[in-house]
DNA sequence: GTCGATGCAAACGTTTTGCACACTG
DNA sequence: CAGTGTGCAAAACGTTTGCATCGAC
């Protein structure tokens, strides 16, 4: 059961509120819940999840006043979102960023650490003058069960992947 | 100027399109200028560039039509899309599959090897259990101009992706 | 003539925006 | 009490779908 105050998890939504508080910004009801579902969160939420979760404890949180204050808490540098395939784009702290592998039969997204990028990171940045960013979009793919399954199921593989 | 006949793209259209026919698919004016127009693309195009292109040859094809060819040549491997950024899906040959490496800044998109990822695809297959598809989306990041643009307006980079 | 492909319009899912009202500071 | 944040409705955007018609085979 969630905790209730002076949790590790009230003490972060204060911080958040605090960097609102600095920036001119004001603290409302829905960006304390919201700060706090994202704390809370084990995975990556859409939008819409984010929404279902705050509806539990205020109902009347509208979609709209969700992306806006997604929106400003990127801008603070607190939230970060990613796309994890062709749905909905999803919002955690940056604080748990992290690279993805998300399976595009089964859906299910693998967190990679960002030190298996670091070489790519490098050999980019030598040959093509790049700097990657492993968070924002999913490396897409396909996991071991999904694999062996399309590999025995269709040997001549076809290409299917949408 | 783009050839006429017997150019090296008319046999390309003519080899998709045998595909086509030979899947029982029928071969149609919209087909034709599909295949075409992505055979000429030097770059990959959205479906409404390709509506564009398309629409200086037959002015009524259709941008729905347009989505159902595109899913059809994909279904027979002959296409690929790819999400660059936020914006719409690209589309273009499976030939002329590689990775993407697109600057969230300024939008250039670089076309990088495939062999540039593949230590990272090992490692991956190694430690995650999990083949990395470099192709359907981009690797985001930063270019040269834009990194050296940002740590020049903005030392204390606060981190502002979208 | 059959059936697949098309144009059109309308729906879709996700996200954004304009506005009047409510609430924080 | 000033002005930011909100709910709501509606638009925007890229994409998909239902349906009657058209056209390839």
């Amino acid at each position: 059961m969630p905790g209730e105050h002076r949790s590790a998890e009230n003490e972060g939504v204060e911080v958040v509120l605090d960097m609102l508080r600095s920036e001119g910004n004001r603290v409302t009801t829905s960006r304390r819940l919201l700060i706090r579902c994202l704390i809370e969160a084990k995975s990556h939420l859409t939008a819409e999840e984010i929404a279902d979760d705050l509806e539990r404890r205020a109902p009347d949180i509208h979609l709209s006043t969700i992306y806006r204050n997604l929106d400003e808490l990127e801008r603070l540098g607190v939230v970060s979102h990613s796309h994890l395939g062709h749905g909905p784009a999803t919002y955690h702290l940056s604080t748990k960023v992290h690279g993805h592998l998300v399976c595009e039969d089964c859906g299910v997204a693998i967190e990679a650490p960002d030190e298996i990028f670091s070489q790519l990171a490098l050999e980019i940045m030598e040959k093509h003058d790049f700097t990657i960013d492993t968070h924002h979009f999913a490396v897409l793919g396909r996991c071991g069960p999904c694999q062996s399954l399309l590999a025995s199921t269709d040997p001549a593989s076809k290409e299917t992947s949408r």
